[in-house]
DNA sequence: GCTTGACTTTAAGTTTGCTTTAAGTTGTAG
DNA sequence: CTACAACTTAAAGCAAACTTAAAGTCAAGC
């Protein structure tokens, strides 16, 4: 029923000391410690510590989760907040993949770009490259990128 | 056709003094200098910089960064190593995007665990909870946080 | 020709999130 | 009862990516 920082460490594939450094930063009010003041990790801290994971790869920062964790010992007065921040840090997940889907249009098109280069052995053979030489789904990329600034005169 | 560095800085919407630390970083080694030295932008350049843009969203790091630049610098040679840098920058955001999803899956319980909680007033009305109450796409995430050490005994 | 704002450099400072070190305590195995 | 691994704390150290400060140069407008 209970474990040692080293056990919900190796159960977590977390260091030991990261553990110690949130609880020093306050992330863990939750945590028990035995009469000789080793701390005594229950399930249900095994709950919290990966919703602190899950937080953390939302991108929350030490500071922010702590105040989550305030909010979670100080009880159901608290949910309103609690529900808002989960709804938040999912909008803000959601704009993340959306940024990283515009990230990974950019590589595939890099992709493609150095495929045909190592073809034709040079790079120089995008110079004679005309928009139609160009597959239709990095064409807008391929513009966005060699956006001039000003395209006449 | 040219740039300051507070032109480009704008229309990348970069700090001056960021685009100097990479160009003292080694990351911008194709910036022209005037002769009284101050740096001159060419639209070529807006390109280099809006790679390196996409790289650090992709999450690499100045160092890495830095080594493509030099296999650009270097020349027709190392199309190879750019190809497959691309590709593995492209495989490394594809991962990130699916461990993002995850994430999100979490929130989202979370968010409907505290929706619940909200309507009773309290987080105790989880505890009284069966399965089959939870609805069917959060049951494996709420097993996965709830997973006790010893389910029987 | 002088002011002013934008540029230059070097160096130091900041923030975040750990990790390491040092010195000491605890608890189990032989 | 002693060894030894695993726990404890406080404090220092570290890496990454900037940011700020200080001191100076440049160029355009009045």
């Amino acid at each position: 029923m209970f474990y040692t920082i080293g056990e919900i460490a190796k159960k977590l594939n977390i260091p030991p000391s990261t553990l110690r450094y949130y609880d020093k930063e306050g992330l863990l009010p939750f945590v028990e410690r035995s009469s000789s003041g080793i701390r005594m990790f229950s399930d249900k801290d095994f709950e919290s510590l990966s919703v602190i994971e899950c937080l953390k790869k939302a991108g929350m920062s030490i500071k922010d989760i702590k105040r989550f964790m305030e909010w979670c010992a100080k009880g159901d007065s608290t949910i309103p907040e609690r529900l808002s921040m989960f709804h938040r840090q999912k909008e803000q997940v959601l704009s993340q993949i959306a940024q990283l889907q515009e990230t990974l249009e950019i590589l595939a098109y890099k992709e493609w770009y150095y495929e045909t280069a190592l073809e034709a052995g040079t790079c120089a053979v995008h110079e004679s490259m005309d928009l139609s030489d160009i597959p239709e789904g990095f064409r807008s990329i391929h513009q966005k990128l060699t956006q001039t600034s000003s395209e006449n005169t």
